[in-house]
DNA sequence: TTGTAAGCGTTATCAT
DNA sequence: ATGATAACGCTTACAA
């Protein structure tokens, strides 16, 4: 079977202690018997058990990833970040996805615990207050990414969606835009669909333009509602930009924009939400709110391996987004007054 | 601390070893005893520690994952489809990242085995002999995702990238074309760049197009090399097609043709690799060579997993790929013969 | 500086 | 059907 501290002790004429040290790097021995324990396990080609060690220190050294689904950009920017820093920290991270509905979420979180990961990261899962609960009682250090719990009770990171979503409105309305649409979003969602809808709406209201619940429509943040969407607005009424759910709806929109022969962003004007990827790589290059992904996951990991050494509570962040001026957004100077 | 089979044996009154025997469905036990069993541990909440299960079956049901990068939409597929049926078969996945150029792997590698993950998957990343030969010296079963290992010796799955650039490049003969140049791909990559750059030239010899090499810019599959293709192309010579190396340095090409107000496909036919989400998407949509990298991620899965439990060895396999039409090819009816 | 030995939470063998 | 108990590979008092 494989080496074990054992085979090393006796091949290094020492005790099976002192072996721990040395790998450990504890102190306590001579540089001769050092010298002699590392290179038996040089030799045996020796590669320590951690789960022997995490059953008597009771760490794992390891955190727990649940997302909703890792197929997006999107998330494997979160999961990136994550594990760069675990990876410095000298963690690993294991990685569960919860089903797109976040079904799936007790079964993670269980087989979480029962690996005794040090510390869970939940990503884009709203929780409620049953599973919030739950998971308090789990006594697991816990951190939320890109989304909430229902009370607020456990510490999350994210991006404030509310004043995005105005901050894009605003854009608009900037750029001389009077007939603003919003696209995509779903105003069941509590973390990103409900704050968007707000901010877009407060910002139209501030700026004295009449609001008009024709030019909403909802949907799932998919490229599929950016689709549905510009069907939607052909028919009935079209605005002169549109603040979309997300960069997926956003092409959504472009791509029947362009079937309905109405140009980008001359006749129409796109934002998006997320700045992933395919934002910069399409043509015209997407104008959007940029979420820094890779940050997030980087800044979360961080913070919970602090808060798994230290026992301190983490302190829920937001973080800043950013408006990426591309060229889906018609300039100002362009753009006839309405 | 944590409440252990221990607290259930008292609290039933049984001995530790029927504690297990029913947590663990061996049976062998009234279902009384059962029954009083499965009360006490919900009662106290317990959850399993599966470190000191692995401890002692020398198993610890967990696969382990090292990917060059999680962060492109491409390597998301593929995880979900490793994840889903890893979670199928009760497996946990570990996952870490091995940089860009795989330097880490070294460090993965070490990670997975200190951890004594039942199975390892390497994905993307090119195997010199060295690290070939280490890793069938771990004794963990492995196989290869999307690329190979010098001498072909450990198992892999993968798409046939020769086949694949052979039917690109066919396809825009069939329609017509006759200056077909090949944007992006590595020459110096044995496992995707050489193959494809083959395929590409095979094809045309074949079908009796002399070779003009000022046709093929080499690069890194990135969108960038898209970008300086089309610049090269440029200022060279203009193609009528192009094979690109992914759909990245696809969307470069086409990024870049727009701002030479090239018209894709009408002035220039682009043909991708990959369709990762940005294929379909963007607009117009790109006509690209599918790799089925969910598919990838669970037929290896799979593979792994019943190589760990039954102790086969793993058989390599070419998985099909699959050209998807969409609209940066132009078609026959319309295509000038050169 | 080094060794002895008791545990960590399970499983599994051997009795009963 | 059930119970003792010895492992599993490591860490960590406590001794020496």
């Amino acid at each position: 079977m494989a080496i074990t501290i054992k085979d090393i002790a006796k091949r290094a004429n020492v005790s099976t202690a002192t072996v721990s040290r040395v790998i450990n790097g504890i102190g306590g021995y001579g540089s001769d018997t050092r010298n002699r324990v590392l290179a038996a396990a040089q030799e045996l080609g020796y590669y320590k058990n951690e789960t022997a060690t995490s059953l008597v220190t009771n760490k794992t050294k390891t955190i727990g990833i649940i997302i909703p689904n890792v197929s997006t950009s999107f998330y494997g920017n979160i999961v990136t970040g994550i594990e760069d820093v675990a990876y410095d920290f000298g963690y690993s991270v294991i990685l569960t996805h919860a089903g797109v509905e976040g079904n799936r979420l007790f079964d993670s979180l269980k087989l979480m615990v029962n690996r005794r990961v040090d510390g869970i990261i939940i990503v884009s899962i709203y929780l409620n207050k049953e599973q919030q609960q739950m998971i308090r009682k789990l006594g697991v250090p816990t951190i939320l990414l890109s989304t909430i719990s229902e009370g607020n009770r456990l510490p999350y990171i994210k991006v404030d969606d509310y004043a995005a979503s105005y901050h894009a409105t605003q854009y608009l309305v900037n750029q001389g835009h009077q007939k603003i649409g919003l696209a995509g979003v779903n105003q069941n969602d509590q973390v990103a669909g409900q704050p968007r809808l707000a901010g877009y709406r407060d910002c139209l209201e501030k700026n004295q333009i009449l609001r008009d619940e024709a030019l909403i429509f909802f949907g799932d943040f998919s490229f599929d509602a950016g689709k549905r969407a510009m069907d939607y607005y052909m028919t009935h009424e079209l605005p002169t930009a549109l603040v979309c759910a997300s960069d997926d709806t956003a092409l959504g929109i472009i791509s029947m924009a362009h079937q309905y022969k109405i140009l980008v962003p001359e006749q129409l004007s796109v934002i998006g939400y997320d700045d992933t990827s395919v934002a910069w790589m399409t043509t015209p290059p997407l104008t959007t709110i940029a979420q820094p992904f890779y940050e997030m996951g980087a800044l979360g990991c961080k913070r919970l391996i602090e808060s798994v050494t230290t026992n301190q509570e983490i302190r829920s962040e937001i973080i800043p987004f950013e408006l990426m001026e591309r060229q889906t957004v018609l300039q100002r100077s362009n753009n006839p007054k309405s």
